[in-house]
DNA sequence: ACCGCCGGGTGCC
DNA sequence: ACCGCCGGGTGCC
């Protein structure tokens, strides 16, 4: 395929038509959780905890008044939604109670109003209502409310109710969390309450999620189907699948789930909510496939394959395509005498695709003038000809029946993305992919929408958003189809991310995650109200009828879930199975140690390293001071790794042990960012021990303890006014976090390589002995070399060159073209091509594709057994033809060794972990000391 | 609303 | 009668 090229960006647009740009925002009216109060930041958890925490407090019987002035009609068990009303002209307590669709239909009756103003406004408690019967009377009906709040507001509540007269009757049995799951001929009925119910931990919430899928695996989904002409790769049978299950899923014509048809009416059998007109299902989906089993190259099938009325899409041919270059370039080079011509894409930007591609050099002289001006006169007139009728065949695309897939992905895998739709369209069609994205991004709506494909990252769309809700290019489009790649990524429905992506318009909706429960069920709400799915894109709905069940444990509540997932979910693990064949049949992969002994000179040095901070180590223990001086002890491990690999590496040896007291605190800050650096970038993977995820924004504590900022924002606010650090129990005040200064170089020694001379070590020697080795036995075998430190890659460099091996190198600090240019450079199968790729083990989201290596060599050992596993998936994968064999340097008697240790308790604990639970800050201290006392051998 | 409430009309039986 | 009672007008917040 190519790319759309300046030679068709310049074409004059005869596109004119104006488009009727409708915006249709989230309905926002929902905010009486409690939750948008209080929020620390975009990483999504903390903020709900409110609700999760949320108990009946008991019910109240009031009554809507005013119902003849508004449309909004219910039926009788049907669920209403309070809203204040502050603004209203006649009373400033009002309160408006609107059925399931949002359409109002009345108000409370004021007494009753004035006394739910007050808790409403203060969040005290949500105030839920139902309307039991008198759904069909004219002036005034009954609702049934219950009251959720947390413990501490009940009395509150109870208070300002009894102040206005009005008392809380105990939860009553008829009302529970809506009707039953079939609702008989007699109406629906009700489950009891189920104030009892036991809350769910967030493991186990987990496992029974996972449970979910575990009926979804052979349903009836195995409907295979071929991808179009267009496709140049041919699919796997599991991809065959996926691609007649979306296919499927775009052209249904099914109720969407939890909708039934009752005489000539829609019922929504969570909230018995009824309309007339039929409701939309989504069409499309959450295409859940555990990574690498070809999301991507499926949903590239899917844009190529079921365009229109399950129409392939009509791509250019590439041969007219070619007829119509060729005069226009004849044009150009007449009209600017241009003998050289290269037709740059328009749309290489920042992710710097190399699409750059050089025309043939054409040294066209035309003899005389007149003739010159002749034959472009009429090439020209054919152009205009040429291109309007194209323009016209475009427009037919634009308004109501859009052509153009949005897809929307982070960063890291934006080069992914373009890589894949080079390889899997065939050479014969030429598809429009617009990457919009950088500083010089076209904003033409008129463009975009007539690509084929517009990419773009979820930090553009929110950015351009962010702006102005109005201008923002992509919010006015209606697109054929919304792609979400890593759609987890909106999980926090605060984000501004998310609001961006949640008020886009689309035919039809993708989500593709290998994750969609991230932590708990509430991380679905926005992948839910992205697919537009009746009425859960109104977080209300969402929270009575399925969130909450679920977390309560009441019961069916799962069974609700998981009725939703799998009406609109496809997931298969890397161990499904298709037609009893497992889906991905994955080459072997061996595991190598090898053991490395140091010379006599590098022993000593590292031994007498070992010695100093052995003794440090050592009194920090008698000291009781082990976790004040945890950045300290990592200092020393980190010296002990590096000098296991290269002397060279362990250059700065700026003690830091001199902690002392009289520090001014712009010094004391120094060394607290110098801290948080050694541990960031001791290559230790430490976890944040509030949320035992990697860290996100890290901040030292002075302390010297290094947690994600959020997590740690969120003990202070939940302990004040007297916090302590989780680790050590010292104070904790947020005006002493220390923010980790701008991502810079987090290498850990990346000073003075070259004014030292350039000598071997024993790791070194092991490594090119290797693979001098297997140039021998098979030149063309390409190899990972890996490695935690950037500068002991640099040091590896010089003797493949010596040796004469081409090498490229990926590592976190090359700018985003650089690396795509060293990714495709090594996976390239041309002779001559680098069989050597130098790659940092941390580089690289989880999409990098390095399949053309079949042997990997990792010069040391991670603390972080995961880690390292991440690393080999980069060439064990789909579309590994060869067994993958890994060879682990290991120095004798060492920290290494001692690290290998404890990779296989992290290894085993992991493998049982699964439904244990998180393990206290204090069990992490104990874990951490137990770690560092068997790495230094004491 | 086949109600409640309001306020004007009215006033023995 | 500074009441009661009647019956018409009226009706969310």
């Amino acid at each position: 395929m190519s790319w759309r090229g300046s030679v068709w960006g310049c074409l004059p647009n005869f596109y004119t038509g104006e488009r009727n740009y409708s915006h249709n925002s989230p309905s926002e009216f929902y905010s009486s959780l409690g939750s948008e109060g209080f929020s620390i930041g975009d990483t999504s958890g903390t903020d709900e905890e409110d609700t999760d925490s949320a108990i009946l407090y008991g019910t109240l019987r009031g009554s809507i008044v005013g119902l003849r002035y508004y449309t909004g009609v219910v039926n009788n068990n049907e669920m209403v939604a309070l809203q204040r009303e502050p603004n209203n002209p006649y009373d400033k307590n009002a309160v408006k109670v609107n059925n399931v669709n949002g359409d109002q239909v009345g108000h409370i009756k004021k007494e009753l109003a004035a006394a739910l103003a007050g808790i409403m406004d203060n969040k005290l408690a949500v105030v839920e209502g139902v309307v039991p019967y008198g759904a069909k009377n004219v002036f005034t009906m009954p609702v049934q409310m219950s009251f959720w709040g947390r413990e501490e507001n009940k009395e509150a509540v109870l208070d300002q109710l009894k102040m206005h007269g009005f008392k809380l009757a105990p939860p009553l049995k008829e009302y529970g969390f809506g009707s039953k799951w079939i609702s008989g001929k007699n109406g629906p009925t009700y489950s009891a309450p189920v104030h009892a119910a036991v809350h769910l931990t967030a493991e186990q919430l987990k496992s029974e999620f996972d449970k979910l899928f575990e009926d979804l695996k052979e349903d009836d989904k195995t409907c295979e189907m071929e991808g179009a002409e267009a496709v140049g790769t041919l699919l796997l049978p599991h991809q065959k699948q996926a691609l007649a299950w979306m296919v499927s899923r775009e052209n249904s014509n099914d109720l969407p789930p939890f909708w039934e048809e009752r005489n000539n009416f829609y019922y929504n059998i969570l909230t018995n909510f009824a309309v007339k007109e039929r409701p939309k299902n989504v069409l499309g989906g959450i295409l859940a496939d555990d990574m690498g089993l070809g999301k991507t190259l499926t949903t590239i099938a899917l844009i190529l394959t079921n365009f229109q009325d399950g129409k392939p899409l009509p791509v250019e041919k590439i041969t007219s395509d070619k007829i119509c270059r060729f005069f226009f370039i004849i044009m150009l080079l007449y009209e600017k005498s241009l003998f050289l011509l290269y037709e740059e894409s328009s749309n290489t930007v920042e992710p710097g695709v190399s699409s750059v591609k050089k025309l043939e050099a054409i040294p066209l002289k035309f003899s005389g003038c007149h003739l010159k001006r002749y034959v472009s006169g009429m090439i020209f007139v054919f152009l205009l000809v040429c291109t309007a009728s194209i323009q016209s065949a475009e427009k037919k695309y634009s308004e109501d029946n859009p052509r153009t897939t949005l897809i929307i992905c982070p960063l890291s895998v934006l080069s992914n993305w373009i890589d894949q739709f080079e390889q899997h369209t065939s050479q014969d069609f030429h598809l429009n992919v617009y990457i919009y994205y950088g500083s010089d991004r076209n904003k033409d709506p008129a463009i975009l929408s007539d690509q084929d494909v517009v990419l773009t990252t979820y930090n553009i769309l929110a950015t351009d958003y962010g702006v102005s809700k109005y201008d923002s290019p992509l919010h006015k489009i209606k697109w054929l189809r919304i792609v979400l790649d890593e759609g987890h990524t909106i999980r926090n429905p605060n984000a501004q991310q998310t609001k961006a992506v949640l008020s886009l318009e689309a035919h039809r909706r993708w989500v593709l995650t290998g994750t969609p429960i991230q932590n708990s069920v509430k991380d679905l709400w926005s992948l839910i109200s992205f697919l537009k799915l009746k009425p859960f894109t109104d977080r209300e709905w969402w929270h009575r009828t399925i969130q909450r069940p679920v977390t309560m444990g009441t019961p069916g509540g799962l069974r609700r879930l998981q009725s939703l997932i799998k009406s609109i979910t496809l997931r298969r693990t890397k161990t499904s199975k298709v037609k009893g064949k497992p889906i991905l049949e994955l080459p072997e992969r061996k595991v190598l140690i090898q053991h490395v002994t140091l010379t006599e000179e590098e022993r000593q040095v590292y031994q007498s390293v070992k010695k100093e901070g052995k003794a440090a180590i050592n009194r920090f223990f008698s000291e009781g001071t082990v976790l004040a001086h945890y950045a300290d002890i990592l200092g020393v491990l980190l010296r002990l790794r590096q000098l296991c690999c290269h002397p060279h590496l362990c250059t700065n040896t700026s003690s830091s042990f001199s902690a002392a007291g009289n520090n001014t605190p712009e010094e004391l800050r120094q060394m607290l960012v110098t801290k948080m650096k050694l541990v960031l970038s001791s290559g230790s993977d430490e976890e944040c021990a509030v949320c035992l995820e990697s860290l996100t924004l890290p901040v030292i504590t002075h302390c010297a303890h290094v947690f994600c900022k959020p997590c740690i924002y969120e003990v202070i606010r939940s302990e004040q006014p007297n916090a302590s650090c989780p680790l050590c129990r010292n104070e904790l005040r947020v005006e002493h976090l220390v923010e980790c200064p701008l991502e810079e170089e987090l290498d850990s020694s990346n000073g003075k390589k070259d004014d030292q001379e350039w000598i071997s070590s024993s790791k070194i020697n092991a490594l090119m002995h290797a693979l001098i080795e297997l140039r021998k036995e098979n030149p063309t075998t390409k190899c990972l070399v890996v490695s935690q430190f950037t500068t002991f890659l640099s040091l590896i460099e010089n003797p493949l060159k010596k040796s004469g091996f081409a090498f490229t190198r990926l590592d976190g600090s090359m700018a985003q073209k650089k690396r795509v240019e060293a990714i495709q450079c090594f996976q390239s199968s041309q002779a001559g091509s680098p069989t050597i790729m130098l790659l940092s083990l941390k580089a690289g989201g989880v999409g990098l594709n390095l399949t053309a290596a079949s042997r990997v060599f990792l010069m040391d050992p991670a603390w972080n057994p995961a880690a390292e596993d991440q690393c080999f998936d980069r060439c064990h994968r789909l579309g590994q033809k060869y067994n993958v064999i890994i060879t682990k340097f290991i120095v004798k008697d060492s920290v290494e060794e001692n690290m290998l240790k404890i990779q296989n308790k992290k290894r085993e604990l992991a493998a049982g972990a699964f439904a244990t639970k998180k393990p206290s800050a204090s069990e992490i201290k104990q874990t951490k000391i137990n770690e560092i006392k068997a790495l230094i051998d004491l």
